[in-house]
DNA sequence: ATGATAACGAGACGTACAGTATCGTAATCG
DNA sequence: CGATTACGATACTGTACGTCTCGTTATCAT
């Protein structure tokens, strides 16, 4: 955590050893600001959030802000990485792995502030590269138990272990995050079997190889 | 912003009848003004853009463009929607098709602000309901040939004809998505083969079905 | 021609918010 | 008990939105 200076995106300082002397940083306060953000980011979306907004529901200054995160973005992305990711869940097939996990993982998304935050941030990182120096591990985390299902999928030999499946997880989630970011649209929870099964067995007519 | 009555989300009044009277609104203004949009778009991204700064390098008062459009955002759909889409290509084969095709739209986002411009839309879109009714027509038109490809493929035999055309469009863009714009990587050309392969042929292992 | 009308570029204006700085106060340490 | 640092509150600077008003210019109707 030494480099701190110079990224402007720091994570709350977490963990760090505290100074010696003076009055220490309220943990209620951290927590409130975060609580706040998230309501707010649920009530109003990113793009109309505003500092002063969560200092005003925390009960906070913003100074008292600003002293912990550098800037807003920051802010977010800490109250994203509260937000509940991927659960793995273990039904001894592949398929019944990722219905579960998918059935389970778009409830959330009606009750966070989970569809307003990723496409914003997605939005940020696009012309801001250090929010993607932060973002990449909170991301990489928030999927690995899709990554688990599917390597047991390997051991099991469901999947030949010549696939890619780093790609093969981003084919899972590839439609969902259209459907839900890029088109609008409500995914019905009957709509996540023919998703996975359509992943699973491909677009193409089996047999039909031309290769 | 204002209680403006309606859409608030005009689309800079293409083709309605002119007025009677009056000087007539220039065309000149309104391209040099979509063009300096895209420029800066390109250069700053969308959540830096401002109106003033596009007012600036058009050559261009304020007013002259909050007249066509009644903010920044309809301004940045319709500077959206004059960016290169899918095109359509037949080689005689799905695969062959969706390789082509994915490898141009791969490379119109090197030369163009759709990298920045997309994720943009889609983050606005999660709080503000009319954008979508802005912009779904603007992005069904864009995918249009991908399904038209789609379709080839079913009159050829090589889709199912009950298979989900619309689902397994998204399953062909869903990896590049995610990993254009959440994911922030940059997706070599030769990586278009093997992701169109697998949306075609599926993850799971051939003949491992177990339903 | 000439007047009515509306768009033009320029830029002033009010509002909102980011991020900084400064209050007086409160908590913790040596 | 004094030094130090965080606290809530709030004043401040700077930027940009969106509105408005200039004086000017292009087009139409008469």
């Amino acid at each position: 955590m030494g480099a701190e200076a110079g990224s402007g995106l720091g994570n709350g300082d977490a963990g760090a050893a505290p100074p010696a002397a003076g009055r220490p940083r309220s943990g209620e306060a951290h927590r409130a600001i975060l609580d706040a953000t998230l309501e707010l980011l649920q009530e109003v979306g990113f793009s109309a959030l505003t500092v002063e907004g969560v200092a005003g529901r925390a009960g906070v200054g913003k100074a008292t802000i600003y002293r912990r995160w550098p800037s807003k973005l920051p802010l977010v992305v800490e109250a994203f990485g509260q937000l509940p990711a991927f659960e793995d869940v273990d039904t001894g097939a592949l398929a019944g792995d990722l219905k579960a996990m998918l059935t389970r993982y778009l409830q959330a998304f009606l009750s966070t502030p989970l569809a307003t935050v990723y496409p914003s941030l997605a939005a940020e990182r696009a012309h801001n590269p250090e929010l993607g120096q932060v973002l990449d591990p909170v991301l990489k985390g928030r999927r690995r138990p899709l990554e688990t299902a599917l390597q047991r999928a390997v051991a099991r030999g469901e999947i030949a272990p010549q696939v890619d499946l780093d790609l093969a997880a981003d084919l899972i989630v590839g439609p969902i995050a259209v459907r839900l970011f890029f088109r609008g649209m409500k995914i019905h929870p009957s709509m996540v079997d023919p998703m996975v099964d359509l992943a699973l067995d491909g677009i193409r007519r089996n047999g039909t190889r031309t290769e």
